[in-house]
Parts: structure tokens; sequence; C-alpha cells
DNA sequence: CAAAACCAGACGACTGGTCATATGTTGAAG
DNA sequence: CTTCAACATATGACCAGTCGTCTGGTTTTG
């Protein structure tokens, strides 16, 4: 990796930090190019515009996100269904130790922008997309195994349960506490029709 | 009502639409005013801030939705946990007329503002807990009346089903299309554990 | 030494907020 | 009734600062 792209990198990487706190009309470009240690002048040699570069943030976090996810809920024996919780229960303790300030960059940035940009919302729906068919994939797995009931509609499952989980991350930024996050997992065996888990 | 007290009524109401699409930074004083057509010196004698007519924005939102959800929840002969489901698929019809734009105000600026402002934080939370609480009330109706198990923690019921509403939106305003509201309603039957609807 | 990369500084537009002035209201005096 | 001083409210011009973006001289590189 060149230095030229590691600086871009460091700029996506530490911008998008900032931005995860603020929102993005409420991060400036100065705020960006200062987290990174960046002059100013220099971030359009990067970047088309502040809204090509949160596209290009969103890339990289879904890329990032997703591979945390497969690795999360693909990479270990145990059954499906002990892999999904297992992967919720930990992302819960993750954004609890952030001290409930972020949830979900997506989220966030979804809510803000998706009436503004086409561009950021197209990205935004096409990595929840993404997302969700990760856990549609497991619930499948899951279904296949008898672990569930077979005439489950995985695909509605794995949306519902997803954005479930996008709210309880909303709610948990206004609450500051875990309690939205417990409730998700709380309910979260009694969606899994027929579980034996 | 005063001539003043309707034209601060207007500032609320037409402002707060203007918000609802572009988000508070998203959003100038200036957007604010003239929506309502009021003279921009006007605002400061309305209001403190920007931020106090956000908080007197949600305010007034919460007053309105929280008697609308009364209203479709309480004043009907059904059983409740037919008036609960009758509540989100009606509100699934308004988001859908408004052409998936506005989802829910109080989500969005929820994830904007909270980690920025402390007063708007707290009356989204307060908010928040007071719809909460009335889907509560429903389901402990219903529990009361047999139609739901009686060790169903209706708490964390009603948390859970309040959040994954609001995650169900937001996922709207990234798809531009019914389907999340659509999972949402076809999970809701089964969250109710041993319903007899 | 030409070409490419870099970046300080400046651009006009706009921000939330203020304030001197203009306009409206009141009520007692004439 | 009319007048007019005294007070209250309304408002557009204005503030300092910031916005996203761009230009054009400087530095670095092959």
């Amino acid at each position: 990796m060149s230095k030229r792209e590691l600086k871009k990198d460091q700029l996506l990487e530490l911008g998008m930090d900032v931005m995860k706190v603020q929102g993005y009309n409420g991060t400036s470009v100065k705020d960006i190019v200062d987290a990174a240690s960046v002059p100013k002048g220099s971030f359009y040699t990067y970047f088309d515009s502040k809204e090509a570069f949160v596209v290009e943030a969103l890339e990289k976090a879904a890329q990032e996100g997703l591979q945390a996810m497969r690795t999360s809920l693909n990479h270990t024996a145990e059954p499906p269904l002990v892999r999904l919780t297992g992967f919720f229960e930990q992302k819960a303790d993750e954004v609890t130790e952030d001290g409930f300030k972020i949830g979900c960059f997506l989220g966030n940035i979804c809510q803000e922008m998706a009436d503004s940009s086409d561009a950021i919302r197209l990205k935004v729906r096409q990595t929840l997309r993404n997302n969700t068919q990760v856990i549609q994939d497991i619930l499948d797995e899951a279904q296949s195994l008898g672990d569930i009931s077979s005439d489950a509609n995985t695909q509605v499952l794995a949306e519902f349960i997803f954005n479930a989980w996008e709210g309880a991350l909303m709610r948990m930024k206004a609450a500051k506490c875990r309690e939205p996050l417990d409730a998700f997992l709380a309910m979260l065996p009694q969606l899994l029709p027929g579980a034996r888990v």
C-alpha cells in the first residue's frame, strides 16, 4: 500500500470515526482532515466531494463489517443458531464498551441522509441488504439442519431480525443504556420458530 | 389561541416538516422561518435557540403522536391484540403514502443528535418511553384477558416491538419500499406468545 | 528539468445569533 | 373622539465565524 493510499485510508478511517458521532452535516471537511492530520487543500485530491467521501467510507465500513460478521457467524463449529445469538451478544458488548455512542454508522447516516442524497441512500441500501443476506444464510443453514421450523420464511425473518437490531441500537443511543439491546437478546430465541437450541 | 401562539404553532409545525426531511444540521433557522413565512429576526422571540426549537417541536410531535396512538389503540371494541396489529398496519399505510420519506421524526433526530445535545436526547428518550408504555398497556390488557401467555414479560416485549418498528421505519427510508414494514407486520403475530387471535 | 502531487489560502455562500430601528399598542390628557 | 407620549413587540440588516470547494504557486518525484 503506497503512502498516498495509506493516507487516504486514514482519512476514511479517522474521518468516519468523527462522523459516527457528529453525523454528516455535523462534520465538516475540516474536521475530517484534522482527524487524519491531512492539510485541508489535499482533501479534494482524494475525494471528489464530501458526499463521495461518505460513500467510500460506507463501502469501507461495509467491507469490514461484513467480514467481521462472516468471521463470527461462519468460522466456528457450533450450531448456526448459537452462532447467531452469539454474534449479537458480542456486538452488544462492543457497543456497550463504546459508551452507547455510536450504534451503527449505517443507521445514523441512513436516517440523516437517505432523503437528501441518492448516492448515499443507494450505498446504504445495498449494505443493509448484504448484511441481511448473511443472517438469512445462517437461518437457511439452521433450517436445513431442522433447527428451525421448515415453513419459516427465512428472508422475512432475517430482515425482521436485522431491522429490530438496528432499532434497538437507535433506542440505545437515546437511552444510553444496554436495556434495549438486552430486550432484543431476550426476544431473539422466541423469533426462531421451533428452535431446538 | 392568540395570533402569536398561532404563529408559533405554525413555526413548529412547518419547521418540523422541513426538519423531518433534511435533519437538524441540514435545516437552517432561515429554512424554518421561511417555511412559516415568519421574519428571521422574529425567530428568537419565540425560541431561545435552534436547539430549544427542536425540543419544543419534539414535545409537540410527541403529544400528537401519543394521542393518535391512544385513539387508535384504546377506542375500539376489538380485542387488544387486534387493535395493536391494526395500529401498525395503519401506520404502515400512512408512511407509505408519504413516499417513504419521513419515517419517524423521533428516530431521525435521535440518530443525528443524541450524542451532540443532551437536551434533545433526554426529550427523545422520554418520548420513546411514553410510546413504549402505551404498547405495554395494551399487552398487559391482552395478558389479563388471557390473549397472550401469562408468563410473558410485557415490558421487554413492548420495548422490543417498538424498537423493531423503529428499525423497520429506518430500513424503509433506505429501501424506499414497504417491504421492511411488511416484514414487521408479518412477524408481529409470532411475537405474542400463545396469542389466540 | 518537465510533470505530477501537494496544499495554503481564498472564494462566495451561508451559519446561528444579535440589535438598532420601525411598527404597534396602550391609556391618560385634552 | 382625538392626540400623543410611553412602552412593547417585530424585524431586516448585520455580525463574526464556518461551510464546501477551488485555484495557482510550491515542492516532490521519476
